[in-house]
DNA sequence: ATAATGTGATATTCTAGATTGTCAGATTGT
DNA sequence: ACAATCTGACAATCTAGAATATCACATTAT
């Protein structure tokens, strides 16, 4: 009983299955982009994608998993474009200039990477976690107390959130040098603390 | 043709009508802390608040109007509280002891503050911007660069949400000292950097 | 040529939740 | 007493969007 696979437009029922499935992850990134995850109804990505419904249920069991799928394309792509400027500078740094300047670059990607992260499903919430484990290191090769890392990591996230709202007024270098003194940032040694210079 | 308002279990309609607005709002706060506020549905509001659908609608005119009343009340709770710790220590390190522990004190209060923020319509996103001013003002008096408040105000909610993710743990004092170093950061100047001690 | 499979459009089903409306019984003013 | 108002429970309506199913037509294999 089992169907046969045909060959179509010159394709195996697989390329043609993978193509759909791609073309719905790149419509997904650009919508959630344009209008938020919320706003990236089924029926808007499919549009997107000029694929149907159907398809889209071929390649995923529900929303959430091609958002988990579009959110890793949008990873993929930052930590892509921030390892290309890697080399000079010290290592931090030139991961500031890349991070920045990617999401300079392609702003969808940076809404659908910062933005909108909350109550999406579990699968969301782990990938996104997974994510932001890896701009830590990229950012605080060291480690130290979980909370300082946080601290770190949320200063420069939230700088990038405020850049993007402003409509990336601003030069990357100047945002790098606002952000870089965020990642030097360490455990005060409780008391005494110059007042003074 | 005005309809006769009378007093009702001892109290006028306006006591009445105030009343069961506040329960509601308090319920609003107590359902949206413990399942956010994606799950604080206008039926389990009323259920939390034992009143029903109808008086909802005689308070508030949609749920994010809620919302927003809720937000409300939960700054001015956390703000109250902030303002009690104030008065020993420096001024920015005393903010942030209330701050903390304000949270620490309410975790509900803390999610519906910290947590949950995105889209939930317009007047909810201006309320929310609005309490991050306030917050910013008592955590970075001097004021600078919007990057660099963003980033100091960043890091600070975002060591408070690690705070709360972990359940606590962290005595509030370390807390407070991983993160008040974050308020002195300043923008790099641009070059020389030391980087030896 | 024709039967099986692929495709796009569209219709249908399902669900959740907001918002509105109805009703019987309780409480009040006169 | 009794009519007007208040109250709680519940039903009805509306909407949005996910997830599924159906149709007519296109393309392919034999």
């Amino acid at each position: 009983m089992e169907k046969e696979k045909r060959r179509y437009s010159g394709q195996s029922f697989e390329d043609r299955q993978s193509d759909r499935r791609e073309r719905l992850i790149h419509a997904a990134l650009v919508v959630a982009g344009r209008f938020g995850l919320e706003g990236a109804s089924v029926a808007a990505i499919c549009a997107e994608a000029e694929l149907t419904a159907r398809y889209f249920y071929e390649s995923f069991p529900n929303r959430e998993a091609i958002f988990v799928e579009a959110y890793r394309l949008a990873q993929a792509e930052l930590l892509g474009r921030m390892g290309e400027v890697a080399g000079r500078k010290a290592p931090v740094e030139s991961a500031l200039a890349g991070f920045f300047s990617a999401l300079n670059a392609n702003p969808g990607l940076a809404r659908v990477f910062l933005l909108d992260l909350d109550d999406h499903g579990p699968a969301m919430r782990a990938a996104s976690e997974e994510g932001a484990a890896k701009l830590a290191k990229a950012f605080v090769p060291a480690g130290g107390h979980p909370l300082l890392l946080a601290g770190i990591l949320g200063a420069i996230v939230d700088i990038a959130k405020r850049w993007i709202a402003s409509g990336f007024t601003t030069p990357v270098e100047e945002v790098v040098a606002i952000a870089l003194p965020f990642t030097r940032v360490t455990s005060a040694p409780s008391k005494a603390t110059r007042k003074a210079r």
